[in-house]
DNA sequence: AGCGGTATATATCGGACCGATATGATTCAC
DNA sequence: GTGAATCATATCGGTCCGATATATACCGCT
């Protein structure tokens, strides 16, 4: 999904300025599957105003520069729908911890050990703030969407998962990597 | 990581020509976690020659284009170690499946069904062809990379739990969805 | 025999995107 | 009252991807 599209996303769902925009990547709904940096957001919005699919709103600010409120016309929300109806992109998953794990056996046994403790500790906070939130949603007595329902249920399991499986392997790993060590010498 | 240092740890690991390189991330052991095109390889190899950190032997082969196979050198090898002992970037998940699955109330109902059920395949047989590498190399008797051994397992691990939960939350996901365009009628 | 598809192999180019940086005022904690 | 964090827009250098160009060889199908 390019830039456009993710920018077409946050604002279906309601007017918002580029900093607000960004915040949905960072810490927002999109969070844990799709980023963007302001880098891109800002040309992004301009497109979509040259396009005719989004109008700005500026509001002048008591001191702080001047904030743009987008907020999508017509066209652009059918041109939304239509980006959706697309084929996606396969997934893809990034890690440089498990690039590192890879080359534990050149690395010293203490940082690998480090190494997997911070990693637990990440995604075990991820999956309790995403489950928090879920928490949240369900007891505010609000109508609960069934798509973001599903999706915010993912990144628990997903993390949990992880997570689980790095405290069970973490003892294994370091003795192997010790004995290793011991048959070299 | 780098492109760069993404060349550094294949060659790590002995010779290869950029095609081979590509193919390390392609179907080869980073596969699962790490990427890399030709468009970034190729120069990335340049640089490394030009760095004294790789060189470079030219075999002429019957027909094809001439193949060039990359070894490091000493100061390649030095500075890998030194990459490797960098602080890693966070992990990263993309997903267009999570993007699409989010905004699951604008899709048809049946394009979602299809939608889940591709992702399960997709992610059943990644989890089948980890595995069975695993498998592969566990009766070759070959001694066993604790470090790799960990991630081939990690990916296995939650490559099955993502599925799982896919499975698991179809039905109440699409039944959610007829549910609600009941109500909206 | 001939055709198309896939695999081997290197290389470049345009465009998309990220990360850092510039700017500048406000609010909040210590 | 001082420094940190938040709000807010914008650009720029550099990295990286995806598509494309260029060749050849092998395999299966008809």
């Amino acid at each position: 999904m390019d830039v456009k599209t993710l920018c077409l996303a946050v604002l279906f769902q309601g007017e918002a300025t580029g900093y607000e925009i960004k915040k949905a990547f960072e810490e927002g709904p999109f969070a844990h599957f799709q980023r963007a940096s302001f880098g891109s957001i800002y040309p992004a919005l301009s497109r979509l105003l040259a396009d005719g699919m989004a109008v700005a709103e500026a509001h002048e600010q008591d001191g702080r520069p001047d904030k743009k409120v987008y907020r999508l016309t017509q066209t652009g929300r059918a041109a939304f729908l239509r980006a959706i109806g697309q084929e996606p992109e396969h997934d893809q998953f990034r890690s440089d911890m498990l690039f590192l794990l890879y080359f534990a056996r050149e690395l010293p046994p203490d940082r690998v050990a480090a190494l997997i403790d911070r990693y637990i500790e990440s995604y075990t906070s991820q999956a309790d703030h995403i489950e928090a939130c879920r928490m949240e949603r369900q007891s505010s007595g609000a109508e609960i969407d069934p798509g973001r329902w599903l999706v915010s249920g993912f990144g628990v399991e997903v993390y949990r998962a992880a997570a689980d499986y790095l405290v069970r392997n973490r003892g294994p790993l370091l003795s192997g990597l010790s004995k290793h060590s011991q048959a070299a010498e």
